[in-house]
RNA sequence: GGGCACUUAGCUCAGCUGGUUCAGAGCGUCUGCCUUACAAGCAGAGGGUCGGGGGUUCGAAUCCCUCAGUGCCCACCA
């Protein structure tokens, strides 16, 4: 075939994935053999595919592909999340293009509009990882609001509970005033604001205290002033002698002018402010504790949408932060407004509409954390789920330490509607389906006159995570189905890929789930990505403009130039600074391959003898790629992979392409030996498996064209048996180390007197020569004609040295005596120095007395070998300079 | 406020339980080459007192303390 000198990704990719495809070489079902299970982190149903997928997604598939060559039953599970808020936020935005408001539609007619953009959106992002060459099983497809997986959290919701698990109540939780629902404690994230210290003026009751000063009056320092109007009472430390004189008072709340007790309490910090703090309990969760404690009354001053409400009294219907602006202006004319200070404090923000969080009282649902987090803490701490890297491990104790109830309701639509259902004279029950709960209902009541119509099923859809911690079960159907097939060979999967954002979110939940549920862990590892930032470590941002279009990279690079780019910088956990120059390195590679290939395939074979130089080369080739092999399989264990894809690398762009093809390489036009030819074939084989979880595309390519395979054939599952590094390899290995650096040391005299490889040289060796059975190798590969073995080295050469062994390539006329003299004597006053200290190291009797004899006998080594090194430098100069 | 990481070449990183010439790799840089596989390439070279200081030890990039800087996580001081 005739290939171009440029490797085309594009020609080649789309064939090969329908290739794959046509031949269902990704469909993976249950059989004798070890399964290696991973289910992806379900993207957003209407997300598109960014950095962090393909960072995620290509180890997800390089663990893939490997487990599939390794012999193993790989099963990669794709899919889809429903993303209750995110979604319901985005099909709320479009109505409101088109003028139509949610409020104003039903919740059927609602639910309408969001399964039409699901329909049209959903699964673009999947469609987009067949571009990156994902070996999912997509006849697995599956999405967490599908009829299988609905089923599952409908189940797992009336299983808890059932169980006592889960119970309903009116608690301060995180509302978000966009989204208007409730949020649990790990969607909210804190910021650092600058904001104001209000310290507001209360006055004592009963004094007939006038803002003039003509009365007594109290100071409180706050950050929300908007909320006074929720006041029910001012609180004291006890043990606050500056505040003594306000005990049993009642103060009188600014503007408002309720009158309020003053109560104690240690939970004020004397030191901060005045030491008077205002009590909220309806906007504040320390005062919600302080009105439990005390007693008191609670005003919610706020509606859904943090507009101030009817109750509060003032500024009703305004907007909480005009609120906020208005009342500094309005207690200040008022003469209650002590001052202000600038401040800084961690406010809450909403993670999906980032809008700050309020926290308000209201009736959820709730999931008792403490025996789930139990169940789930040891099997990560003894490493029976092994964190990579190990120190999410810390992470992961503190929060099951320290866990709270899950907020599992939100007064959402889109999402698994809550199995609970009301009953006419109070009362609820809750049950799989509309028809077993009238079923209870009717139990309950003793009414056997109930219909459907009298239930009214509970309006808030369950958090989305409340499906996706059912994930590693629910798609082999385990929970609809305990015990089935599938469940029992695919689970516990083999690996989870995710990044550590969603270690609460997610992967704790889960393997809560999995041993609620299975009884065993969801996965046996986890992974755990970094974060992709550019090159300057900016987070990738759409605002910043700084996040690359993966698939316009793909058709820049190449899905494999991508792959490889990514992976080049990678390590677990560590965040990775992405830059197109990776990509850049990557399709190079690719180049590299492809033209190593068009050499290999050019070549004529003949009915010859095989050269000794290729006879040595195919047997330390074959030493070199043994132990890589094996140095790659131990690192995909520990999940280095980008190590792992820097081993095979450096395999075949140096060893392979700079020294095996070039000992091996017939003269122009010559034909090579079949025995070699066969030889090198094989290695290449090898090599493509070796490469191809990192880059299938061009590897099949390849594998295609460098046998004559059959249909159906294919290198993703020809499986890579690679041999044990035998007892001989280090040895061969080493020796042709030393033959590498004579051929460097002779090409490096060759640069520094600028003579052409094409000028044939000779070569001397000073004394015995170690490597005399590689001289073949050495001839070829330095273009010398003769490797001699002398006393005393020639007039006029340029020398180096490997190891003990003085070698010397002689120059005649070209020689530049002072160059060579100031070279030998720089390197001389080194090896000085070096033989110093380790004289200096032997000369300490503690270290001689206390060290391992080997690490002495190494030291003695280095001295008697830096003694032979000095003297033939020595005798050299010598005579260099008579 | 608490906790956990990290700091090694211009950049990104590897160096496990201290001891082979241990100071490394890739990229970039510099020099010379368009040598019929590959200039998306070939051959060579330079580059770091391992963040600062102290300690343990015969011996420290590696262990301990401390200081400085960076990052992440957690937390109800208004």
């Amino acid at each position: 075939m005739e290939l171009a000198s440029k490797y085309n990704p594009a020609e080649v990719e789309g064939k090969w994935y329908q290739y794959w495809l046509d031949n269902k070489l990704f469909s993976s079902k249950p059989d004798g053999r070890e399964p290696y299970t991973i289910v992806i982190p379900p993207p957003n149903v209407t997300g598109v595919l960014h950095m962090g997928h393909v960072l995620n997604e290509t180890i997800q598939d390089i663990l893939i592909r490997r487990a599939r060559m390794d012999g193993k039953n790989a099963c990669w599970v794709p899919g889809t999340d429903h993303a209750s808020i995110a979604t319901e936020a985005k099909v709320v935005n479009r109505l409101a293009e088109k003028g139509i408001k949610k409020t104003d539609l039903s919740r059927e007619e609602f639910l309408k509009h969001a399964w039409e953009w699901t329909d049209e959106h959903g699964g673009i992002i999947l469609k987009q990882l067949r571009r990156l060459g994902a070996s999912c099983d997509w006849d697995r497809t599956a999405f967490t609001m599908d009829e299988a997986r609905s089923r599952s959290v409908i189940k797992v919701f009336c299983d808890l509970y059932e169980k006592g698990l889960i119970y309903r109540g009116v608690r301060m939780v995180n509302w978000d005033p966009k989204a208007l629902t409730a949020l649990s404690d790990e969607e909210v994230i804190y910021k650092e604001e600058h904001s104001k210290l209000y310290y507001l003026k209360y006055m004592v009751a009963g004094e007939n205290g006038q803002p003039d000063g003509s009365g007594r009056y109290a100071v409180v320092a706050t950050t929300r002033p908007e909320t006074i109007m929720g006041d029910t009472a001012m609180c004291i430390n006890p043990a606050d002698p500056k505040n003594t004189w306000l005990k049993g008072k009642r103060v009188i709340v600014p503007l408002v002018n309720r009158c309020i007790p003053v109560i104690e309490d240690d939970y004020v910090d004397i030191e901060f402010g005045t030491g008077c703090l205002k009590v909220t309990p309806a906007h504040d969760v320390n005062d919600y504790m302080l009105g439990e404690k005390h007693n008191l009354p609670s005003i919610d001053i706020f509606n859904d949408d943090g507009t101030i409400s009817e109750a509060a009294g003032l500024y009703v219907g305004m907007e909480r932060f005009d609120v906020r602006r208005q009342i500094a202006i309005d207690l200040q004319e008022a003469g209650l407004m002590e001052k202000t200070e600038d401040y800084n404090n961690k406010v809450g923000f909403s993670e999906r509409t980032n809008v700050p969080i309020e926290p308000k009282l209201s009736m959820q649902w709730f999931l008792k954390m403490e025996h789930l987090a139990k169940i789930a803490l040891e099997p990560v701490m003894k490493d029976e789920i092994r964190f990579y890297p190990a120190k999410y491990k810390n992470t992961y104790r503190h929060w099951m330490e320290n866990i709270k109830d899950w907020c599992i309701s939100r007064q959402l639509w889109w999402g698994h509607r809550i199995p609970a259902y009301y009953l006419p004279q109070g009362g609820f029950v809750v049950a799989e389906t509309a028809e077993k709960a009238l079923e209870m209902a009717r139990k309950k009541t003793g009414n056997e006159a109930l219909t459907l119509a009298d239930l009214r099923q509970d309006e808030d859809a369950l958090d989305t995570w409340f499906s996706s911690w059912l994930w590693p079960i629910s798609l082999f159907d385990g929970i609809n189905n305990p015990g089935n097939e599938e469940i029992s060979y695919y689970y516990p999967t083999s690996v989870l890929v995710t990044g550590p954002d969603i270690i609460f979110f997610w992967v704790a939940r889960m393997i809560m789930a999995g041993y609620e549920y299975e009884g065993k862990m969801p996965f046996k590892d986890v992974y755990f990505t970094g974060i992709v930032r550019d090159k300057l470590g900016r987070k990738m941002s759409k605002s910043l403009g700084n996040s690359p279009d993966p698939l316009e990279l793909i058709e820049r690079y190449g899905a494999d130039g991508v792959r490889m780019g990514m992976m080049l910088s990678a390590p677990a956990g560590n965040d990775i600074l992405f830059d197109d120059a990776l990509c850049e390195q990557g399709r190079n590679f690719n180049n590299k391959i492809w033209n190593a290939f068009r050499l290999v395939k050019g070549w004529q074979t003949a009915d010859m003898a095989q050269p000794e130089s290729s006879a040595i080369a195919t047997k330390w080739f074959a030493a070199v790629l043994r132990t890589t092999a094996a140095e790659v399989a131990d690192l995909f264990g520990k999940y280095r992979l980008s190590e792992a894809l820097m081993a095979v690398y450096k395999l075949f762009w140096d060893e392979f392409s700079s020294w095996y093809l070039e000992m091996i390489k017939p003269a122009y036009g010559q034909p090579i030996d079949q025995t070699t030819y066969d030889q090198t074939l094989s290695f290449f084989d090898t090599l493509l498996k070796l490469l191809h979880p990192f880059m299938p595309f061009i590897t099949e390519e390849l594998w295609q064209h460098l046998y004559d395979r059959l249909p159906g054939e294919s290198i993703m599952i020809s499986p890579l048996h690679t041999a044990a590094p035998t007892a001989e390899d280090a040895g061969l290995i080493a020796h042709i180390g030393n033959v590498k650096d004579i051929v460097a040391g002779v090409r490096m005299v060759r640069n520094q007197k600028n003579i052409a490889q094409k000028e044939v040289l000779t070569l001397e060796v000073v004394g015995n020569d170690p490597e005399a059975a590689f001289a073949c190798i050495t001839k070829k590969m330095a273009n010398v004609e003769s490797v001699t073995t002398v006393e005393q080295k020639g007039e006029g050469s340029a020398s180096f040295m490997v190891g003990t062994t003085e070698y010397a390539v002689p120059l005649g006329s070209l020689i530049d005596v002072e160059t060579e003299i100031s070279r030998q004597e720089a390197e001389l006053k080194h090896l000085e120095g070096f033989l110093a200290g380790v004289l200096k190291k032997l000369s300490n009797e503690r270290f001689v007395a206390n060290a391992p004899e080997a690490v002495v006998a190494m030291e003695r080594k280095k001295q008697s070998d830096a003694e032979s090194k000095i003297a033939a430098l020595k005798e050299s100069l010598a005579r260099l300079k008579k």
